[in-house]
DNA sequence: ATGGTAGGAAGCCTA
């Protein structure tokens, strides 16, 4: 059994406790962050070592940054979403784990869409649905995991109607991620719960986690040979309702092996 | 209730 999960952290260098506890208590093979907001070389790699995984990191000052953590040794690790050289944000990561590719996204917020942001999320979305295609060509086990900042269905949200004109419930969004799906990729949490209202993001402000208002914009998206193994997807509520919290929460899952 | 909170940076931006 092999279980996958992914948790945007919201700065590394904050919440290297809750990721530290959280290892040890989850005990997943494999650790996909998001918004690390750290420098490569101030990534407390260290610290992640001692509690018995791999890592490699791609990071920036200030924004964005992602991270792969793996019991198994990391292999092929590739840096960057491909498509465009040009872009310097650091929103993905790809490596070769315990015979499974695997990716870390941070895929673009988008707000506010009247501006230059939500074009930039919708061509990288066409990035990624582009690499993704590329990828189902070697027939192996891929798990994309990651914060797509994209509400799938109104399901997936606490207030669609108050969402409905925000970037991560556009329909150019949605049709996006509908993309990768209909390219043969496999949503764990929604196929395992067809019907489940879950979240995996709750707002800091006005008191969304209190309040039970959240979206659920964290997935795990399987090609056929992955989403062939898979046993179990859940949300883990727990390091949400902890002191010093993400505004995320993590998202598992097992593949038999 | 068009605010509210959190993080990193540097005296605002992003989410």
């Amino acid at each position: 059994m092999l279980k996958i999960a992914s948790w945007n952290v919201n700065s590394i260098k904050v919440r290297l406790p809750a990721v530290v506890g959280w290892l040890g208590n989850a005990r997943p093979d494999v650790l996909l962050l998001q918004e690390t907001k750290s420098l490569d070389e101030a990534f407390p790699r260290l610290e992640i070592e001692d509690c018995g995984y791999n890592v490699c990191v791609h990071g920036q000052k200030t924004y964005n940054g992602v991270a792969i953590l793996s019991r198994r040794p990391l292999e092929d690790v590739s840096v960057g979403l491909p498509g465009n050289e040009e872009d310097p944000q650091a929103r993905y990561l790809e490596a070769v784990t315990g015979g499974v590719r695997v990716a870390s996204i941070y895929l673009p917020n988008g707000n506010p869409v009247e501006t230059g942001k939500f074009p930039y999320k919708l061509a990288w979305m066409d990035r990624l649905a582009d690499h993704a295609q590329a990828l189902l060509g070697h027939e192996e086990a891929v798990v994309l995991g990651g914060d797509y900042n994209v509400v799938p269905a109104d399901l997936d949200c606490y207030d669609p109607w108050a969402w409905r004109d925000d970037a991560l419930c556009r329909i150019e969004s949605r049709a996006r991620f509908r993309t990768l799906l209909h390219g043969g990729y496999v949503e764990a949490f929604r196929t395992l719960h067809p019907q489940r209202r879950a979240y995996t993001f709750w707002d800091y402000q006005a008191g969304r986690w209190q309040k039970g208002e959240g979206l659920r914009i964290d997935h795990l998206l399987l090609s056929p040979e992955a989403a062939d193994r898979l046993e179990e997807c859940d949300i883990d509520l727990g390091p949400r309702g902890a002191d010093k919290a993400s505004d995320h929460t993590p998202v598992w899952c097992t593949l038999r092996e």
